[in-house]
DNA sequence: AAACTTAGTGGACAAATGTTCACTGAATCA
DNA sequence: TGATTCAGTGAACATTTGTCCACTAAGTTT
């Protein structure tokens, strides 16, 4: 799944010609095409969570923002894989692998909020509120990685420069915390 | 290229299949399937700019982000099957296509960018800057219109509810203005 | 009226696809 | 030790796919 290649175009035999086995071998393991998707997201969103708690562990230092992008940028060249597979299918055809993504970004925008929450400057804003500027945050995330994934090829000044527009557009982001009225 | 298609899985003979044709016309109109799809980005972003014309001639008024959100959803319902295309292909498999999306976004986005030079409170931004909180916004603007496409079927109901949203994340992010330093 | 272009036809071909069926050998369990 | 599950094989099938070829009919130009 990399040049080229996306699950919607992917074909049952290339799956096992990959895999180095016989066609029908493939039935052994999955009884459909959307069975092999959801197994692929499972484990992508895996190596994602892995991604998240490392990120929680380490208390927040004086520049959390440039630390998130940092660890965001690495974890998106250590699997880009996982991440090209994601990106591909949550905008895919195939309907049921394509909600459980969806499913999971959502997931994944609420534990934020809930993260967000014990922000002493966000303690009193309503849950709507707190999911609202999660999925702002969630959104920049996405853009900056799926941006990275177009130009890995185009060298490592491509890639700083997309950090330094993530951090700046997550700072300014930020910065509408104290002004906000719902 | 509506349920459980894509541009990635769509075939030639599909294509003839639909237009009521013999699959060796299609070689009278496009070389390849590139060309169609780049025809296709062509079209669908000929809608795009009529939205753009439309909103920008409308004199400011009192609440323009709302207006805007309106006007984005109106036209995400009346071209429902060109921002699928565009959704699906903006990730998809297919290099030459999707270089090409991302082409004229980046084009929408430095326009805006322009655009948004002309307010007082931006005269004195950085153009780096600018591009950056234009980026911003289209993020938003993205996120919002796929967001719609997932549950079109879903009732009017969930839609005005990612309207809301969407109209808190423009105004959240407009409030952070006055207090960027770069 | 003659020449030419355009859009489409229909047949043919090799290649690739999803799925079925009966089979085999190794590992695990009784 | 014998029975059973597990992972994989190999042949076969009906479809579907992209592309080549010679041909035709209508419209346009000269």
């Amino acid at each position: 799944m990399e040049a080229g290649e996306s699950f919607d175009s992917l074909s049952l035999r290339s799956v096992t010609r990959a895999a180095g086995v016989v066609p029908t071998a493939f039935y052994r393991h999955f009884d459909s095409m959307d069975e092999l998707g959801l197994a692929l997201v499972e484990q992508s969103f895996h190596s994602l969570r892995s991604m998240l708690r490392e990120a929680r562990e380490e208390l927040p230092p004086a520049d959390i923002i440039r630390r998130s992008v940092q660890i965001l940028l690495e974890h998106s060249r250590a699997h880009r894989q996982h991440f090209v597979f994601v990106s591909r299918v949550r905008s895919g055809a195939n309907p049921v692998v394509r909600h459980a993504i969806r499913h999971e970004i959502r997931l994944f925008t609420s534990e934020l909020a809930t993260d967000l929450a014990r922000f002493p400057v966000l303690r009193e804003w309503s849950t709507e509120d707190l999911l609202m500027f999660a999925g702002l945050l969630v959104n920049t995330m996405i853009a900056t990685i799926e941006a990275t994934l177009d130009v890995a090829v185009a060298g490592p000044d491509a890639e700083t420069q997309i950090a330094r527009t993530a951090e700046k557009q997550l700072r300014l982001t930020m910065l509408a915390i104290p002004h906000w009225r719902s």
